[in-house]
DNA sequence: TCAATGTAGTTAGCTATGCTAACTAAGTTA
DNA sequence: TAACTTAGTTAGCATAGCTAACTACATTGA
């Protein structure tokens, strides 16, 4: 379908530009992506945190490893269920995590001035969509 | 920014999504991207295809290999210059690519089958309004 | 009660994908 | 034609994905 193709190729090219801002932050992009879901989200179980970044769980094990290892995360035992692992963002985690993210929509927000109002506002609207269209995918 | 906020979350999701088509291609998303630069751009250089990867060279070289490895591209020898390697897909490399595409996109347009005439007509607007912003990006 | 079954996470080991540094080979230039 | 530049590869490292097999804890049912 032609609207699917379009937004799909345009979906693309945009988050490849946007993805280059997160080269000075010094995490790679699983990384980066959990710790997002735990600073937005919450202490996460691997589990609850594998399934939120649709990957196995040995992967998120070594993903939290990493953040682990470099301070970003902490992991607490689970009160109710002594098999569960809940990871909670530190404040070095939360700040660097707030750091890329302002970096990626600042640069985004930069290609945007360029953009008349009325541009901008379907932007604004197509977005909106998409996040209806995303809450019911199939 | 808000605008580029709501952007970037729809277009990170989306893509999410989609991507979970490619599962069944057998092709990994470095491999199944530079294919679909050769299978739409035509044949590149391997220097043209990792800058259209924004990768380096040999990170290319790497993944070209593989794609050879499968039969999915040819290498050939640049007339005009001796140091250069083509890169060309295969007829398989082509219907593969064309068959995990149309995966991605099917999927993507029974998701839209469910939104309105205007709404569909407010996201291919926005999509051209992106494909506007990648061409002039700084 | 406690043995069988199920669930959460880890470990080991494979593949793929990203990088830099250092190299080879081919073109270009002074 | 020697010096420099450019294209690609190789080697070696880190990250990120997977499955299979394991440990530890929880739940179930005879």
């Amino acid at each position: 379908m032609e609207v699917a193709d379009r937004l799909h190729s345009a979906a693309i090219h945009l988050l490849r530009r946007v993805r280059k801002q997160d080269t000075r932050a010094g995490v790679g992009p699983a990384q980066l992506s959990a710790l997002s879901v735990l600073v937005f989200g919450g202490a996460h179980t691997l589990g609850q945190l594998a399934a939120a970044e649709q990957v196995k769980p040995p992967t998120m094990t070594r993903v939290v490893k990493g953040l682990e290892r470099t301070g970003l995360v902490t992991r607490f035992a689970d009160r109710n269920d002594g098999r569960r692992i809940q990871i909670r963002p530190t404040p070095k985690g939360a700040r660097l995590l707030q750091q890329a993210r302002k970096r990626r929509i600042e640069h985004l927000a930069r290609q945007l001035a360029a953009r008349t109002k009325q541009e901008l506002s379907a932007l604004d609207e197509a977005s909106r969509i998409l996040e209806e269209l995303l809450k019911h995918w199939a």
